[in-house]
RNA sequence: GGGUGCUUAGCUCAGCGGUAGAGCACUACCUUCACACGGUAGUGGUCACAGGUUCGAACCCUGUAGCACCCACCA
């Protein structure tokens, strides 16, 4: 016999093991089943699963076992990204801890060291995956033998990246430039525009007075930035506003430098905004950069005025970065196209030495102190301002003019739009599309070179005049050269340009395999809302460009998981819940600790603590991973955020206990019992017996449709529904009854449909609570006459329509309905049920007569109802009384309500059927509907007050 | 500035045109032989607000308010 409680965690551990070593989640090309395949999106190699994991890596795997149990060839394709920036931070953190930097070690010590951490956290996530439960195919793809899928930089995924870019700049989609891009001066890098969040921040506006040249008069010119004066090449107004037309062409002395730079018209100024003239700094502003597209002719070229660390250039800039190395050399070397291009001393931009050197916000501190000294600034005053940061350090970025590698989008986007508009992709919840559209509609070029080392290195070589060589290989580059002197490009691409492929480099491409002509498209990407440009549109677009394929065909955006009141998970809060702590519990002190441990800032430790103490004074249960998916599914509608109720999982863990509940009874017996597997013993079922067996087919078709439509909220609900509400709470209990039955037929026929409906429903539960459901399946199979190593590879239970018997429904219905009303009656009678006893009226169903007898013990079947005071209810046909003496006024008074009650129902009723337009236009079957309703209304009443009648008469 | 989503019982959420639902919490009763991680019966809601369409609106339309998120170059 199975223990009386259901406790996770022995279950969950030992059944996994099973299942990977029995390679049950493994699938192959050479299967001849139809495929069904899903991507995960491949976490961060050293990263630790978090409750956004958890739950999307439920819906993917409840999924897969559903397919999987359907008869799919089943292949859950998974792997882990390098995550270029993310882990190149950890790792130099880690050496600044030991009073190291990344340009002590080395790039390529550096490196070694990054591989040597992913060695050995990398197992880490892939572990915590395998705890949910994950039926993923570990093998596949996994050319490190890691057992944890592909990661991006082995060797086969590195291939195709290099692949794709050598072929993209055959095709002139990659192209290398001097642009002006989003630099993060802490870490060194260029960043892509979606890596640069802009929030809305205090600062300060300040107006600046610019002299004219001819000293007669002045402009003032308004700037949040004020250190970027000194990058200033003109000062824009608009060609509209009469107040400055007689100035343009004219010329300013710039503050500070002295440096004359005219005054511009350009429709981009707003006369009505500031002061109506614009400093222009093309090298720092990415507005001002258009600008001075459209006016280069008349203006000096390009430059910076800062290092590639944020501070104000010198005359010996070497100091500052790499790319300044080069540009140095290129520059001592009369080179006019080295790595940067050109780029005028700072002397000669008439930057004071004062200023050389400073960091950007010193240097705005001096430059406003000094224009306030020369009397040049006007004003200064509080501004709201949305200020860029770098999605990864915080930094605030800084436009740079550098040389980077951009990919062309326009083509490939209007491709990516074009399939999903004719639906070759679908996105879960619709409205997604839209911010897929929105996006590739206005796409920009990508940039992808990163100056980090950790990541693929861009296969391009440069030769001393500064001609680019991309190959596949150096030695194929050295042929191009023809000998000449090669370089490798130090920058490495953007993580993104790799996972972009995985659809596709996972299968073997660029090789042209069997994976490919089988898992490409996958089915469906079940992804975050937050990574759809990002990744989801970046895979349609690339997928389709090599492989003329879509990726998959339908994305399911899934729901941001937050806390219980909707706050966004955050370290800093306290509130982020470790999915591992739910399925093994935590206590209260450790829970503290984890919480708290390696914080920053201490002012948060008292937040975090008062937090804790609010939520979880008693740390957290063990609910296992069952419970903890349940949840999920449970809460996985289309709502785009999902706060995690703690109290929803106690439910949901209970409903695990109740199933292995309801299975130790039905073990206890059916074991060692005729269970009617042999087909020719004689076997009766009664109407409760066929009742369960219909409502199963229903709550079968009910959980293939939410499946179908991605709501496993629904799913989810009608398996409790009907495994508490119906096998638990009637049939069990009428099996109870029909166990003792002198029928041998009877009882085997009772066996049999307990046994059958449980075996049953463990398999359609199993897609979302694997554990308990094999565990118990184990036990419940021989008995239903089902072999198999695994509840996991059986099929999964399809709904027989056939064996749907709505008039038996209906019949049941009054059944249930008679026992709740003698219910009803004892508690409010504040009677004991099991000691009440009841009469009741109207020739009982047997399906009535078994529940009456179950249910109400001490019954007795009546054709018309004694004259006494006792309460009573209608049910349908029948009336139920409670046999007990009782105060007349009191049940006066029950009767009263009750038939005031009905009166509001009937007035409500009548006044519908009164209207005329509503008989008229309304469907028919609606009338038909209310008036039926209407009769019933009428007919208790008629008792009721009969029976209240009675009562007065007799008062 | 543009866009998307949300606002239903104390809490977390379903319902999206025909008598307001679930889980948790709460109240009362019940240690009954599968389960107290249980059973039974209850309490609790002018479905954000205002208009409109309709025989009928939580559900469709319009507007308002609040919340959340995304996009955008106003110095």
């Amino acid at each position: 016999m199975i223990d009386k409680s259901f406790s996770p965690s022995a279950v969950e551990q030992r059944w996994y093991q099973r299942w990977e070593s029995a390679g049950y989640f493994k699938s192959s090309a050479q299967d001849a089943r139809p495929p069904y395949s899903i991507q995960l999106p491949p976490p961060n190699v050293t990263g630790t699963l978090h409750m956004g994991h958890a739950f999307q890596q439920t819906l993917m795997d409840a999924l897969i076992r559903y397919h999987r149990m359907r008869g799919f060839n089943s292949n859950w394709v998974v792997g882990t990204d390098h995550a270029g920036i993310a882990t190149q931070i950890v790792v130099e953190r880690q050496l600044e801890a030991e009073g190291n930097s990344r340009r002590d070690l080395g790039r390529e010590k550096f490196v070694e060291r990054v591989w040597q951490w992913k060695q050995q956290s990398g197992s880490t996530i892939t572990r915590q995956m395998r705890r949910m439960g994950a039926s993923a195919n570990w093998e596949y793809a996994d050319t490190e033998g890691q057992k944890a899928g592909y990661f991006t930089m082995d060797a086969k995924m590195s291939r195709a990246v290099t692949e794709v870019f050598v072929r993209l700049h055959e095709e002139g989609l990659i192209y290398r430039g001097k642009r002006l891009v989003n630099w993060d001066p802490v870490l060194g890098t260029a960043v892509s525009d979606l890596e640069v969040d802009s929030e809305e921040e205090d600062g300060k506006i300040w107006e600046i007075c610019y002299p004219l040249e001819d000293r007669s008069g002045f402009i003032s010119v308004a700037t949040t930035r004020p250190e970027t004066m000194l990058g200033d090449v003109a000062v824009a107004v608009s060609p509209k506003d009469e107040r400055y037309s007689k100035l343009i062409g004219k010329k300013v002395r710039l503050p500070l430098t002295a440096r004359p730079i005219p005054i511009i018209a350009d429709d981009y100024v707003d006369p009505a905004f500031g002061t109506g003239a614009v400093k222009i700094t093309p090298g720092h502003d990415f507005n001002d950069y258009q600008v001075w597209q459209r006016h280069k002719a008349e203006l000096l070229d390009l430059f910076s005025i800062f290092t590639l660390d944020a501070k104000i250039i010198n005359d010996s800039v070497a100091a500052a970065g790499p790319l300044w190395q080069d540009y140095v050399a290129a520059r001592e070397t009369g080179g006019k196209t080295g790595p940067v291009g050109t780029q005028p001393l700072a002397s000669d931009l008439g930057i004071p030495n004062k200023y050389f050197g400073l960091d950007r916000f010193e240097a705005r501190k001096q430059i406003v102190s000094d224009l306030r000294a020369e009397n040049l600034l006007v004003s200064e005053k509080p501004y709201k301002l949305r200020v860029p940061r770098s999605g990864r350090t915080g930094a605030i970025v800084e436009p740079m003019l550098t040389f980077q590698w951009f990919v062309k989008m326009e083509g490939m986007a209007r491709d990516g739009l074009e399939v999903v508009k004719r639906g070759e992709v679908k996105f879960f919840p619709e409205h997604w599309t839209a911010t897929y559209n929105h996006w590739l509609e206005n796409i920009q070029d990508w940039c992808i070179s990163r100056q980090l080392w950790w990541g693929h290195q861009i296969p391009a070589w440069y030769d001393a005049e500064g001609n680019i060589y991309v190959a596949r290989t150096e030695e194929e580059a050295r042929q191009k050269a023809k000998g000449k002197a090669l370089k490798r490009d130090p920058d490495v691409l953007d993580t993104w340009f790799s996972s972009q492929l995985v659809p596709f480099s996972s299968l073997g491409w660029p090789e042209k395999t069997p994976d490919l002509e089988k898992f490409l498209p996958s089915d469906v990407l079940v992804t975050g809302n937050d990574i759809i440009f990002f990744w989801v549109a970046r895979m349609i677009m690339a997928t389709r460009h090599f492989t003329g394929k879509v990726p998959f065909r339908h994305v399911y955006i899934n729901a941001i998981v937050r806390d219980a009141e909707g706050e966004k998970m955050s370290k800093s809060k306290g509130n982020t819940i470790d999915p591992l702590d739910l399925i093994d519990g935590i206590s209260f002190d450790k829970l503290l600790e984890k919480s708290t441990q390696g914080l920053l800032k201490g002012e948060h430790r008292e937040r975090i603590e008062k937090y804790i103490k609010g939520h979880y004074p008693n740390g957290i249960p063990a609910f296992g991973a069952d419970a903890v998916r349940f949840t999920f599914a449970s809460l996985a509608s289309f709502s785009i955020t999902l706060n995690f109720d703690l109290g929803r999982c106690e439910g949901y863990r209970n409903f695990c206990n109740k199933l292995w509940n309801a299975t130790r009874f039905v073990l206890m017996n059916t074991e060692d019992k005729d269970c009617g597997q042999d087909e020719k013993a004689a076997v009766k079922l009664s109407d409760w017996d066929r009742w369960i067996v219909s409502r199963l087919q229903r709550t079968e078709a009910e959980v293939a449709q939410g499946f179908d439509e991605y709501r496993f909220d629904n799913a989810a609900a009608s398996l409790y529904k009907f495994v508490w509400d119906e096998y638990c709470d009637w049939y069990v209990e009428m099996a109870k009854n029909q166990l003792t039955d002198p029928d041998q037929a009877v009882q085997r026929g009772t066996r049999r449909t307990l046994v059958r409906v449980l075996e049953t429903s463990l398999r359609l539960a199993h897609p979302i609570i694997p554990f308990v459901t094999e565990e118990l399946w184990q036990k419940i199979a021989p008995l239903a006459g089902k072999k198999g190593e695994t509840i996991m590879l059986q099929p999964y239970p399809k709904s027989q329509p056939e064996k749907i018997d709505e008039a038996l429904e209906q019949k049941i219905a009054v059944s249930t309905a008679v026992v709740n009303a003698g219910r009803s009656l004892s508690s409010e009678a504040k009677v004991i049920h099991r000691n009440a006893s009841f009469i009741v009226s109207g020739e009982p169903s047997t399906s009535t007569r078994a529940a009456v007898t179950t249910f109400m013990r001490n019954s007795q079947f009546v054709e018309r109802l004694p004259a006494t005071d006792s309460p009573v209810k209608l049910v349908d046909r029948h009336a139920v009384m409670l046999n007990i003496k009782v105060d007349p006024a009191a049940e006066r008074e029950r009767l009263s309500k009750e038939i005031a009650r009905l009166e509001a129902q009937i007035a409500q009723t009548e006044g519908k059927l009164a209207n005329e337009s509503f008989v008229a236009k309304a469907p028919p079957k609606v009338v038909e509907e209310f008036r039926g309703r209407l009769a019933e209304f009428r007919s208790a009443l008629g008792k009721l007050k009969e029976q209240h009648e009675k009562l007065t008469a007799r008062a």
